[in-house]
DNA sequence: TAATTAATTGTCCCAGTGGTCAATTTATAG
DNA sequence: CTATAAATTGACCACTGGGACAATTAATTA
C-alpha cells in the first residue's frame, strides 16, 4: 500500500473541492473561502498547502488533465490496430464520465485564462502535445505523409469544436450527435471503419 | 446623415474601450475604472450610460457579434451559388480582421461566462441560430436531406475548434493552416469546389 | 510525560471593485 | 442673459477577496 502523507491527502481534497466549485462557478467564483468550506476545512489551510490561488487552480487543471489522460491510456490499451487507436482517443474524449457540460465549463474557464497565465499556457501546451503524439503514429500508418499533419489538426479541432458547442448550447447538442459527427469525420478522413464501441 | 445622440456616441466609445480591455485582460480584468480611463472619461460616466458592468459587457458582445455578422453579410452578398455561400460564411469567420488571437480571447472570456449569465447565453444562442440559418439553405441544396443536419454541426464545430486552437496555441496554428483545414473539410463534405478567394 | 514538530484555525489587513450620489460643468432653450 | 436640462465628475461607501500570521490544537518522538 502506497504511503500517503497528510499533505498529499489534503492537497487532493482541496483540489477536488476546487474542481467542483470551478465547474459550478467559474474561476472568479472559485474563492478560497468557498473551496475551504466545500472541503470542510478552514480558509487558512488552503494557503498552507498552496502558495496562492493560481497554484491551487494549476493543481485543478493538472487533475482534470490527468483524468482525461488516464481515460485515453485505458482505452488505447484495449485498442486494436491503428484505426482502433484513433477511435480510442476520440472515444476517451467523449466518454460519459468526461463529456459533461460542467466539465466543459471548467475547461472553458481555464482556457479563457491561458493568455494571461504562463503556467496555464504551459499545461495547455502539454495537453496539445500529448494529444498530437498519441494521434501521429497511427495517422502516419494510415495516411500518406502529406496528409498526416492536416488530419491531426482536423481531428483535434473537431473534438474541441464539439466540446465547445456541447458545453455552451445546453441540450441542443447531445453526446450521441457528437459521437456520430466524429465517426462521420473519421470515416471521411480514414475511410469507413468498424463501429467504435462506447 | 443619421442624427447621432451624445448617448449613442458615448455608449459606443465606452463599448469600444471595453472591447479592447476585454481582449487584453479578460472579464475579470475589465474593470469599470480601466474602461473609463481607456475611453478618456471618468468612471462615473460608465455607470451613467450602462446600468452595471454586465450591461456593458453585453454591449461588448453585441458589438463583437455585429462585427462578425457584417463581415458574413458582406461576403455572402458577393457569393455566387450555394457552394459559394458556404465558402463565404467560412471565409468571413477567418477574415484577417477577425481571426486574431486577441479577439479569440475575448470570445473565450465571453463563452466561459455563458453558463452563469442568462443574457450572455441568449446572445450565444442568437449567434448559433444565425450561423445555422445562414448555412442551412445552401446545405439543403447541396446535400441529401439526411446529411444536412450533420453537415451544419460539423462545419460550425470545425470553425469553433480551429478558432479555439488558434487563440490558445499562439503561433502553432496559422491562419493559412486553418483555412486549408476548412477547405479540406468542405471538400470532403461537398466535393471539390473552386478555391475560395480570401 | 515532556518536548518538539506538524497541522489547523480564526483574525486581521489592505487593495481593489462595483455601485451611489451630490455637486459641478456644459450645453440648450426661452 | 437667464433658466433649465443634460452631461460629467470625483468623492464616497460597502463589500469581497487574496493573502499574512500569531495562536492554538493535535500528533510524534524522546
Amino acid at each position: 500500500m502506497a504511503r500517503t502523507s497528510i499533505e498529499e491527502i489534503r492537497r487532493r481534497e482541496l483540489t477536488d473541492a476546487a474542481y467542483e466549485i470551478l465547474q459550478e462557478q467559474g474561476i472568479a467564483g472559485t474563492t478560497l473561502a468557498k473551496v475551504a468550506e466545500r472541503a470542510g476545512m478552514s480558509k487558512g489551510i488552503v494557503l498552507h498547502y498552496f502558495r496562492n490561488k493560481d497554484d491551487l487552480l494549476e493543481a485543478v487543471m493538472r487533475l482534470a488533465n490527468a483524468l482525461l489522460r488516464d481515460e485515453v491510456v485505458r482505452r488505447m490499451r484495449r485498442a486494436k490496430g491503428d484505426r482502433g487507436r484513433i477511435e480510442a482517443i476520440v472515444a476517451a474524449n467523449f466518454a460519459p464520465s468526461f463529456f459533461k457540460p460542467e466539465i466543459c465549463n471548467a475547461w472553458l474557464s481555464f482556457c479563457a485564462e491561458v493568455p494571461r497565465n504562463g503556467e496555464f499556457a504551459r499545461i495547455q501546451r502539454v495537453i496539445h502535445a500529448r494529444m498530437r503524439s498519441n494521434l501521429m503514429p497511427a495517422l502516419r500508418a494510415l495516411l500518406p505523409a502529406a496528409e498526416v499533419e492536416a488530419a491531426a489538426i482536423g481531428i483535434t479541432a473537431m473534438i474541441d469544436g464539439l466540446w465547445l458547442r456541447f458545453g455552451l448550447s445546453l441540450g441542443s447538442l447531445t453526446r450521441e450527435q457528437a459521437l456520430a459527427e466524429m465517426d462521420r469525420y473519421l470515416a471521411q478522413l480514414l475511410g469507413p471503419g468498424a463501429a467504435s464501441a462506447v
